[in-house]
DNA sequence: GTCTATAGGGGGATAGAC
DNA sequence: GTCTATCCCCCTATAGAC
């Protein structure tokens, strides 16, 4: 067993390169624009492999769009879900744990984004964020906070949209913004780092404003 | 010539008819996903009729993609370059201006950040947006605000990023949005159409707490 | 200008040898 | 399991009649 381990460590498996470059092909190009020649050369294999492994591009893909917005997603509702940390803490945990999964995979905010507008149920229906989000504790502290005048909008979903949209928008908008303020990617970088900081004093000042 | 503006009033010309079908369709499915017989389809004509207006699918496409992020873009500059407007209520113009469209054309956000990822420089270059914004009214008034001490964070690209990020970020991550909150259509623009109060109130709390 | 028919190429998927 | 060669469909673009 050591070393099937050993050899799985050292050069993985042809799945699990397969696998990598899908990733790496699927969050740059989407769904659409990606040629399953892409994905094989990647991969440094050929493309029956691809096939022979997978059986289909959309299958691959359904694979890949699946765990990518799991796995975003779902270290979200679990900082949501936490009862011990209070409102506050929980939007600066939040804020810094997801500038650094965006600053270490930009492509995925607006990969799960652009591809989640073709069929929306067909992958929010299998992860239920909503349900779960709606009914977790930050729900609760929300209400509680509105009802002892620490929070002015009742409505969570407003707060929920200004944390994400802060944090996330300026990487859907990288382009632009590097265009508009002529920023090279260390700049950009710099500029979010900062924005860990910033964001949860906004949102304290955003909360007693509604 | 009146019986010509009638004619085209009344039954539009076949070039602006492709011109039409091929901005929603591309809006909807973006550039890869997007076959021209869709749009020959949605247009009502013939597939070789947008070949001999058009040339190619990509001629088009960039036809489209200039118009569409000048028009969306070219409204926010002429905005923020308004010399007499002060910053407070550029603010609220720009909300109130961008939830409105963005509500008649709830794709177009997405459509350009998705698209601009392929070739950024292909169009932001053709559009001078960042030296007009960096050097505009908008700026003097930031600086002076600072300097008099009304808004704290000194750089104006964060500024940017979270008006743009607010007003905009719902509409990207709707399908999202919808699901965590089980929102019909109705109910969602409601929610956009409570953002036009709010957002300036908050912007205004940020200021002060940079 | 507008159509039908088709050329031509690209890309997903498979057959079959090794 | 991995490769080469190839099938075949779909989509863009064009030829040519009207």
């Amino acid at each position: 067993m050591t070393s099937r381990k050993k050899k799985e460590a050292l050069d993985t498996s042809t799945e699990e390169k397969i696998k990598v470059a899908a990733r790496t092909v699927f969050h740059q190009k989407g769904f659409a624009a990606t040629r399953t020649r892409d994905i094989a050369e990647e991969a440094g294999i050929n493309l029956a492999l691809l096939n022979y492994y997978f059986r289909s591009k959309e299958k691959l893909f359904k694979l890949i769009m699946l765990e990518t917005v799991a796995g975003f997603m779902g270290g979200m509702t679990i900082v949501f879900n936490d009862p011990d940390t209070p409102l506050e803490e929980k939007v600066a945990l939040l804020v810094d744990r997801y500038i650094d999964t965006a600053i270490a995979e930009p492509e995925i905010p607006l990969f799960i984004m652009s591809e989640l507008r073709n069929n929306p149920h067909e992958f929010l229906e299998k992860l239920p964020i909503g349900k779960m989000l709606m009914h977790s504790a930050f729900i609760r502290q929300y209400q509680e906070a509105v009802a002892e005048g620490r929070i002015v909008e009742p409505n969570p979903l407003h707060f929920i949209m200004n944390v994400i949209g802060l944090v996330i928008f300026p990487f859907i908008g990288r382009p632009i913004l590097q265009n508009v303020g002529s920023l090279n990617n260390q700049e950009f970088e710099q500029l979010m780092q900062q924005r860990k900081k910033l964001i949860p004093v906004w949102i304290q000042a955003i909360m007693k404003a509604g």
